[in-house]
DNA sequence: AGTTATATTAATTGCATAATTAAACTCTGA
DNA sequence: TCAGAGTTTAATTATGCAATTAATATAACT
């Protein structure tokens, strides 16, 4: 029984066109034609073909965007777990804001399409894109502020940090009368550690 | 002619209920049946009855949502115009929370549906929501952080404290598997103002 | 080259959902 | 009490699209 391989890279054009799509638009806004058009004018019946059905291949080309991403910049961006706070800020920041620009955005938008509307793999995409950023952050921002911090004032500084790392910014950009300028990752991933780091001294007093 | 009340009532329950919902699942998620039921079951006939359509329901809905709210929080947080920059700043920032947070966040939550899922609203809502928040944050951080600060980093800055003030926190919130903490908007205004203040400090230098 | 399983296509099915309308009915106010 | 605004019912209309099927093309293996 021959194996042939071509299927595999339409397969693989599909999770990453579907990946893209749904990124924009959502699960009920994207049609099969739609994501059959952004992969190269492929068939429609190719989706159910080599995913079942449009809720199977939503999953998985949120899971394949996901994987990738997180392994090239994982949570706490590889800084050594003995390492300073500041340090292991700077890191955490700097992996998050790397990992939601990468491939247009796609994870940052599905994450966003799920606060809006939310489908049936919300609880995953929360848990391992806004809850993990979160508790990762809780710990070094609980370091810096010191003892006597409250626990109110620790989540706040968390979801201000938290804040500036999931804004949309790229579809934010692509709006109609958005000027066109585009952020460098890296230098925004500077940016946010600094300011950040000037705002959690400011709120330690 | 007899000119009836009761239909004023009816029509401006049609609108917040409307709005309450598009903010929650969008235009398309959002069914005339949907609004009917959260209006106290009325029928659905009296939203073409009033409204002609559900895309003019849902310009008005937005639009009778954003000028309660700008009424009662202006931009500029009714901070004189010849105050210094972190007074303006702080009014600035305490509107913007507070308005986002108004009617269970239904502002915000129309916002953030448009940018992922645009419709022909978007450019209202990113102008009046989002553009003008940028262009007033724009000119303080620009006189805060001096003339020594280069374009990109009043941008950076600007979108830093931008991020703070439209992030959808009553919507993370109600996510599935999320602590139930509720963030009082005045107290988390003050704490962004605090925050913004030391990354601005931090950003100067 | 011939064979077979895999990959792809075209056309269709069939469902489901929902916006909108017209006509009937009811309530309010003068 | 009646005229017109408000409300309901029930049908209509529009459609949009996911999923299948059966037929065709192509790669791999002998």
């Amino acid at each position: 029984m021959p194996r042939r391989k071509d299927g595999e890279k339409t397969r693989d054009a599909i999770l990453e066109g579907a990946a893209w799509l749904f990124s924009r638009k959502g699960f009920t806004n994207t049609t099969n034609a739609d994501i059959a058009r952004v992969c190269g004018n492929i068939n429609t019946a190719l989706i159910s073909y080599y995913f079942c059905d449009k809720a199977t291949l939503y999953r998985e080309s949120w899971e394949f965007a996901y994987r990738d991403a997180i392994k090239k910049y994982p949570l706490d961006g590889n800084a050594p777990a003995d390492a300073p706070p500041e340090e292991r800020l700077r890191a955490i920041i700097h992996a998050d804001i790397l990992r939601r620009s990468e491939r247009d955005s796609t994870l940052n938008g599905i994450i966003h399409a799920e606060i809006s509307y939310p489908t049936e793999i919300l609880t995953d995409v929360y848990e391992k894109s806004l809850a993990s950023l979160r508790a990762v952050l809780r710990v070094v921002v609980a370091e810096m502020l010191g003892e006597r911090a409250t626990a109110e004032e620790q989540r706040l500084a968390v979801l201000s940090i938290f804040s500036m790392c999931i804004v949309p910014v790229e579809k934010i950009q692509t709006l109609e009368g958005m000027p066109q300028y585009t952020y460098d990752p890296e230098i925004r991933a500077r940016h946010v550690y600094e300011f950040a780091l000037g705002g959690l001294k400011a709120i330690k007093k």
